[in-house]
RNA sequence: GGGGCGGUAGCUCAGCCGGUUAGAGUGCCGGUCUGUCACACCGGAGGUCGCGGGUUCAAAUCCCGUCCGCCCCGCCA
């Protein structure tokens, strides 16, 4: 037996116990006839002594040679410690261990890294982080985030399978998607020139399975997507993966958000409200200005158009007739908070998210002050206070601008391109509302503000190709309402140029949702299609022949044809929900071996170049490699 | 594909409007020390200033290129 038990988890009530531990050489601090050793293990950490009244002499040599991260094995007494050598920092510092024996099980050099770092130590570079991983996940804080990664992990098994769900896995070489994601491919040595690709998320398969019978599924899934890295992306990701069968969204919401709060509960023992807020696309775009909205504040937009039209302001008289809105919000207490610089930084904020600038007025003893103050006389002053609610201290926020759900006004009626409409003031808006959010403090860490968005776009308009195209995928299900609308423009055919966008104009809608939590998308999902009737008038919207339809997606479409049952669920991004549980900042410190943002692996060296004659078993010819 | 920031001792950084022998903290090595816990104190070693080229009497410092890392835009149904 290397160990009778582990340091880290001792305690007052095995003081006079005999041990036997191991672990690494934390830190050494060398008193001359006293020497203390800090020894680690997943557990956490405790301190050898070792003195000359009960060390035999060739171990405290031998301790006194020890250096950081050897790894050890030792023997000896669980002791108090002496009255006022207690260490209230430590989990084990009632206690220390009375070493009688040693023995080095594996001497380190020196570690490039420091291993032991000190709370407020800059961390090495994060190159060197991942060029020697193994050190940097021997941190304590890399440790408890992969344990409550895999505690994580756990809550989500238990709790689906207390649901009913089954956890199948499904392939990771498959066939590729068209759309979405760049695919990594993986060529086939037993079939020259075809590929295999990483699935992009095992999409396809659990509608499979819904078709088969297994009516919930839900799997950890490994998903590889070959696009450009950031803090928050990687090329492999977990998402928790979940669908059911003869469900509508309402069952998907109650799983998704009962796995939620089983999670926040389990991690933070913090107790979720059930049931999530459910807000539309719509209410959400208008109300906040985004499809990820941060609840845990409100700064609700209101639409003043009309009233302000009326001011003598030229900016917001220049949009009569011209489809730009004026929108805006009340920051309650915003305006006696803010100092004159913090107001000047708003028209940063909103031009570095694409916007003309930023209007702004507040309410003083006096009345209204700032930029369009002037141009409201006393009677239009009632008026917006009345509308906006604007009380002494408060300040009001606006953007003039094109708003992606505004009424819409044709080029040539003076409106404007899809290119600046699609682009939406919304988005600034929506930046100056999350900014002001940060400046006033109203986004702590201690809120946890989840919702369902419902009602998702059915289709999105590809400004480039000047085409419609599948918002979700085409096999999400159009809202019911709006499917007569969809019938009617592709009863005859593919909808053609002018009818195509007039489709487009239509604004169908879906039964694709996202689970939003402090203004981060967190889950999405969709109610999908199980009427093959239904599929056909999808794939002549986004102008797709039955004959492309068939070759693209034809294994799913056939297996339609054999009693699909209605079905539908959710994806969640496991690594952003740990990342957050652990209050983290980026997905590199929640994954054990991530890439860096050039998709490089450093520790193994990966991607790297192949033997020539692999690649002719593979029946590759590399075109222009790097260096060659 | 584009933009920004960074790369100096094992690690974290200072030095950078050109000019003596490139510094600090920490780690490492040696020494003193019986209650430390980021032990303390004394001494010491340690540098291809990412790499290549250029300007200059002189380059860590200025210019060009390149590699690597981080952040952002594009991209990510």
């Amino acid at each position: 037996m290397f160990r009778s038990t582990q340091g880290g988890t001792l305690g007052l009530e095995d003081a006079g116990t005999d041990v036997r531990l191991v672990g690494w050489a934390h830190r050494r601090r060398d008193l001359g006839g006293l020497i203390f050793v800090d020894l680690r293990d997943r557990s956490g950490k405790v301190q050898l002594s070792f003195g000359p009244d009960w060390t035999p002499p060739a171990v405290l040599l031998a301790a006194r040679a020890l250096s950081q991260e050897d790894v050890i094995q030792v023997q000896g007494l669980v002791e108090p410690r002496p009255a006022g050598n207690v260490n209230p920092e430590m989990a084990t510092g009632q206690v220390e261990v009375h070493v009688v024996a040693l023995e080095l099980l594996s001497k380190s050099q020196t570690p490039p890294i420091p291993v032991a770092v000190s709370p407020g130590d800059e961390l090495p570079a994060e190159d060197l982080r991942l060029r020697y991983r193994y050190l940097d996940l021997r941190r304590e804080e890399m440790q408890r985030n992969l344990a409550l990664r895999h505690k994580g992990a756990q809550v989500v098994r238990n709790y689906l399978s207390e649901q009913g769900f089954l956890e199948i896995e499904t392939p990771l070489l498959t066939r590729r998607t068209p759309e979405g994601a760049r695919d990594f491919l993986v060529p086939s040595r037993v079939h020259p020139g075809e590929f295999y690709a990483l699935p992009q998320s095992p999409q396809i398969y659990k509608q499979l399975l819904m078709i088969s019978g297994y009516d919930r599924y839900f799997q950890i899934a490994r998903c590889l997507r070959d696009e450009d890295l950031r803090q928050d992306r990687q090329l492999e990701f977990t998402q928790i993966d979940a669908e059911m069968a003869f469900i509508a969204e309402e069952d998907v919401f109650r799983v998704g958000e009962g796995l939620m709060a089983a999670l926040w509960k389990a991690v933070l023992d913090v107790e979720l409200t059930l049931p999530f807020p459910r807000l539309t696309f719509r209410e959400s775009m208008e109300r906040y200005g985004t499809d990820k909205p941060d609840l845990r504040f409100g700064l609700e937009f209101q639409d003043l158009t009309e009233l302000l039209q009326q001011a003598d302001f030229r900016i917001f008289q220049d949009t009569t007739g011209t489809g730009r809105r004026i929108r805006g919000f009340r920051v309650p207490g915003g305006g006696a908070q803010l100092s004159r610089k913090d107001l000047d930084q708003l028209t940063e904020v909103a031009k570095a998210a694409g916007a003309a600038g930023a209007l702004w007025v507040r309410r003083g003893p006096e009345g209204l002050a700032g930029t369009f103050a002037k141009g409201l006389d006393e009677g239009l002053t009632q008026r917006f206070l009345e509308r906006t609610g604007l009380e002494v201290g408060d300040l009001f926020v606006a953007v003039v601008g094109y708003y992606r759900l505004a009424p819409l006004v044709p080029e040539s009626q003076g409106g404007v391109s899809d290119a600046a409409r699609l682009g939406g003031a919304e988005a600034a808006l929506d930046a100056l509302r999350r900014h002001l959010g940060d400046r006033l403090g109203l986004r702590p860490a201690s809120r946890h503000a989840w919702a369902w968005i419902t009602e998702f776009p059915l289709f999105d308009w590809d400004v480039e190709a000047n085409r419609l195209v599948a918002a979700h995928h085409p096999f999400t299900m159009p809202l019911p309402a709006d499917v007569p609308t969809l019938v009617r423009f592709t009863e005859s055919g593919p909808p053609e140029g002018a009818a195509a966008r007039e489709l487009y104009d239509a604004g169908l809608r879906s039964r694709a949702y996202d689970a939003v939590y402090n203004g981060m998308e967190m889950a999405s999902g969709s109610i999908r299609i199980h009427d093959q009737a239904l599929q056909r008038h999808i794939f002549r919207a986004i102008g797709m022949s039955e004959e492309e339809a068939e070759q693209k997606f034809g294994w799913l479409l056939e297996a339609f044809r054999f009693g699909a049952p209605p079905h539908g669920g959710f994806a969640f991004g496991f690594d952003r929900l740990i990342m957050l549980l652990v209050g983290g900042q980026s997905l590199r410190d929640v994954i054990a071996f991530p890439k860096t943002t050039t998709a490089r692996a450093l520790f193994e060296g990966a991607p790297a170049p192949v033997e020539a004659q692999l690649l002719r078993d593979l029946h590759i010819a590399v075109a222009a490699a790097k260096g060659s």
